[in-house]
DNA sequence: CTAGGTCGTCGAAGCGCTTCGACAGAAATG
DNA sequence: CATTTCTGTCGAAGCGCTTCGACGACCTAG
């Protein structure tokens, strides 16, 4: 076998110093003559030397690790997740922290189960719903927490989301800049406005302001989501607001049932109407014709969650909610308009 | 703020018994009376006891972590990836393992950060290439490892992978099924048999093998992967073998290509030619016509390489290499064929 | 009846690190 | 020049858990 493990009083030894003094260079907490650090320093390496991770976390009661709690079910936004769960993992890494798996399924008692053994510093959430059964456990958790998306009661929490009031605004932008005059926004069901307020009053707040603004012709209207009801919803819009030629959804499940609805009713895409979605670029891309599109920033999304966690986990005080500017894609789905 | 976190000693206390008591109850590692165990479950639970991972880290040296080393880019076979990561966390979580996410740019750095810091048990690597730069270091590491995936030299180390001579006869057996007498395997390219021996060999081994004893005329053929060469190559193949009916192809880049050739001679699939693809189930979906494939049972690859992990932390034997068998998808590009 | 086992429990010694208080000696202050 | 303030370093006390050896109490077999 090889040698015991190499401890920090091996280090200290070889150093000719205090094991004190070692910690001390290695956490930089008290000042250190550059001459003691280098010789230190020297010492470690030439011993291998690496910090055993239960001793600090047990002594500091520090893990410099997180918790990235995601679900794990095989769903149709891979790309998406992917793409949080890499700017999460690299941001750790560029704060001196590992990443650990927390899958959604466990729910409240995985969470638990990481913070209260102390395994892990804080916790990153990714997927949060709407009513979210982990947030009112997440309350009474002594460690702190980011979730990536908005419950309907954040209160106590700190949060990171798309900004929708933003997002609705530049669809709006978007479509006024090619010419369009008379638009409308299909939201989200009906239900959805009544009940869990919050992005979907977001996002038609700002499509409305913004179209006011610019001098538009607008209109919104909440959007079931089976093929029927959409069949007809487009259909009394169109005869609510004839010559309307600008279309914003903002509504996942609706998307493909609008396109369907639009060319069933004679209306080509983009030639006879212009459609923006708010989706992710997933869906966008499988389009036909692929849509124009305000995505979620993942990248930005991610990064910004473990700047606040570590915000957090170094007592400073952070905003309860920080909302990011939304990107819109323009793809194929829309185009110029002029008065015929 | 809350008051201080429960300890052992508190449980010991609440339950009048001494700290090692309980700690044998939890580990069961000494014969506990069953009343004593009862009482000291009920105070464990009556405080909400949950050991310190760290301190129990220290203590053992071991820390009910392990690594999972994956690449975090995005390629195109995230769902692949998705199936064994899902896998793997699942699998570890059974055991009572937790997961690290370790992602590959990290380098042999990473291994061994996680390892020599004692953070986790061992690992699981995933994409393991031919010549992997990390296999060096496992192999100086002392924490076990398993690796998804069989690099050129495996020895001393713990593999699970594909099982390729499979591979190679359930093509045979698929196209023989269904009425052809005649095929040919399109391969790696030339370099790939000279030098990474191993995979390609296995499976053209497995292909020839089952053809000769199923009694087909079969043909094998290395493939090089640019347009050009592959169109070149499929000619010859077709004027060499006048009257072959089935095509397997192993050679991901070169699908593409062996599709577009095909087309181009005037060949039908399946109707003209039932074609078979060893290849991942994205790519089978993605072509035209969708292609019937042998793919790799992520799901089983996973819980395989957890188990054979969890062996090792327990000191027992594995062996070391575990091939499983490959699955055969049957899609659009192979059918029937009696002679005409 | 006694020598030897088992069983169930306890006490105490670490595991490797961080951090607090102490303290020489140097530097700055009056 | 005496006194205070830094600087740089050390020693030791934990952090919460596991595990080893010890030890009564009880059983069994000769």
């Amino acid at each position: 076998m090889k040698k015991d493990v190499v401890t920090i009083a091996d280090v200290a030894r070889h150093a000719g110093v205090s094991v004190s003094t070692v910690s001390y260079v290695l956490s930089g907490k008290r000042s250190i003559s550059a001459t003691t650090s280098a010789r230190v320093r020297a010492s470690i390496r030439a011993l291998g030397f690496h910090p055993h991770a239960g001793a600090r976390s047990l002594a500091s009661n520090r893990s410099s690790i997180i918790a990235l709690v995601l679900p794990l079910r095989q769903g149709m936004h891979l790309p998406v997740l992917m793409q949080f769960a890499t700017a999460v993992v690299t941001s750790a890494r560029a704060n001196d922290h590992d990443v650990l798996l927390v899958t959604a399924d466990e729910g409240p008692a995985g969470l638990r189960r990481v913070a209260a053994g102390a395994i892990v510093d804080g916790l990153v959430l990714m997927d949060v719903e709407m009513h979210d059964p982990r947030v009112p456990t997440l309350r009474q958790l002594d460690r702190p927490s980011v979730l990536i998306g908005l419950p309907v009661d954040s209160s106590g929490l700190t949060c990171v989301d798309l900004d929708f009031h933003q997002a609705g605004a530049i669809c709006v932008q978007h479509l006024a800049g090619l010419g369009h005059r008379r638009v409308a926004l299909l939201g989200a069901p009906q239900v959805v406005y009544e009940r869990d307020t919050g992005f979907a009053h977001r996002t038609r707040d700002g499509f409305m302001q913004t179209a006011q603004l610019l001098g538009l012709d607008a209109h919104t209207q909440p959007c079931e989501e089976d093929a029927a009801t959409v069949m007809s919803t487009v259909t009394a819009l169109l005869g609510r607001a004839p010559g309307l030629t600008g279309l914003v959804v903002h509504n996942e499940a609706a998307v493909a049932h609008v396109l369907d609805a639009l060319r069933s009713l004679g209306k080509r895409v983009p030639e006879d109407i212009s459609l923006v979605a708010i989706c992710p670029d997933e869906l966008a891309e499988r389009s036909h014709p692929r849509l124009s599109s305000v995505q979620i920033p993942a990248d930005d999304v991610g990064r910004r969650a473990v700047d606040l966690l570590m915000a957090k986990l170094d007592q400073r005080e952070v905003p309860p909610i920080t909302l990011l500017a939304p990107v819109l894609t323009s793809r194929t789905s829309t185009g110029p308009w002029t008065a015929r």
